[in-house]
DNA sequence: CCGCTCTATGGTACTCAGTACCAGGGAGGT
DNA sequence: ACCTCCCTGGTACTGAGTACCATAGAGCGG
């Protein structure tokens, strides 16, 4: 529905002219007069001012849907974890793109909520997706899985955006460690009131005291039917 | 800077006209006109018209951020619990407001959006906190762990607004209890080599087997310095 | 070469959100 | 009675977004 050149050049000259001159002060107008088109043409290219900085927004969606699409049954929780670093990679492969933009939604407020909008569609997605698979056997441990995903992507992207960190697909994969770990390490939810596995867990922290120092409590415990805290 | 009645007025007349006549059909005018005040007051009560159906949430905000800043240094969990347990209790109290608000979101993409701003200001601020209290030793653990609680919360909050489910805040203290027990399990991906508490907790699930069927995994997992899940 | 169609484009006109500014009016104090 | 302060409503303006129409050019069949 519109040439190609022109959706590049009028996204060139937007973040051209909203570095220059800041966004309130930069109409449409203004845009699609350096971009060397009329005004009707930019919002047919993009429904509203503020999509011109997430050019390539609804394309990755779909890329992360048709990834999520493509997973096979027992292969949740990959894809789930490929689908987030499809998301990174395509940041990384943008840019000073990515960093203009960056630089644009912390100044912007209108920005700002556009972007958070956008990343919240990736999140329920992925929420989507992982409850639909049954990840966790729960909904609740579903998006809780899903969401800490996408929150160590947001992290890792976040410090990437900044400027910190070396090697962000490294931190990448060392954060979805973390996050498995997390996540495999508990055996989840469904504890105390929920059905109850024959073979309960005993997770312990560690701790300087003598074990004869807690194992009164620790017997009390496991006597009583409810679970406890011991300090 | 304006009158509290005015702005209750304005409340119920926007409902009462975004669910007759739906959002994009109403303007801020017929709001004000059957509030019985000018357009100009509108603007004054809510800076947009989008903020009309949020009233509370600035208020609910400060809420948060003094229950946050009340907290005592060694009560960053509890007090983030807490916090989000605030949240829930608030929407709980508006009752078919939080309902009607709920339909609205769901079928205007505008209102959605304006939603999910809303909803990420909270996430900030208990990311925020969570970072800043130094929880879980890590940045990336501090963001989980807050985002989790928000997750959980969300989750609760979701099936009330749906009608599903009987007790709302057990279902809270119930999914609370799974997410620190997520957390608390694995030791985090600070895990080893993280700083830990004088006395660490223990925690203990219902189990079938003898307390003297698991000591001796309980025994070396106290004497290792590695946390560990025994079966 | 002419005429036809289809699509991308630009222009015009309109609605409405949001802002700036000004004028009036009532409450309360002196 | 006068003055001040604050709340309020009205007016006028900018700019985003939409609807509609006119046109130019590309491609195609005759």
């Amino acid at each position: 529905m519109v040439n190609e050149s022109a959706r590049e050049r009028l996204t060139a000259a937007a973040f051209a002219l909203f570095e220059e001159q800041g966004y309130e002060q930069t109409t449409v107008e203004d845009i699609a007069a350096r971009a060397g088109v009329g005004r009707t043409t930019f919002f047919r290219a993009f429904g509203a001012k503020d999509d011109v900085i997430f050019p390539h927004h609804e394309s990755l969606l779909v890329a992360v849907r048709d990834r999520f699409h493509a997973a096979a049954p027992d292969a949740g929780v990959p894809a789930i974890v490929e689908g987030a670093r499809l998301v990174l990679t395509h940041y990384l492969d943008e840019g000073d793109l990515a960093r203009a933009r960056y630089r644009l939604t912390r100044t912007v407020p209108a920005l700002r909520q556009r972007e958070i909008s956008g990343l919240q569609q990736y999140q329920r997605l992925f929420r989507e997706f992982a409850v639909d698979r049954g990840i966790g056997g729960d909904p609740l441990h579903a998006e809780l899985l899903a969401n800490a995903v996408v929150t160590a992507h947001n992290y890792v992207l976040r410090r990437w955006l900044r400027g910190v960190g070396a090697d962000p697909l490294d931190e990448f994969d060392r954060a979805m460690a973390d996050v498995l770990r997390l996540f495999g390490g508990s055996g989840g939810p469904g504890g105390p009131g929920g059905p109850v596995d024959e073979h309960a867990a005993v997770v312990v922290f560690r701790t300087t005291r003598d074990l004869d120092a807690v194992l009164p409590g620790l017997r009390l415990a496991l006597a009583d039917a409810t679970p406890e805290t011991l300090s």
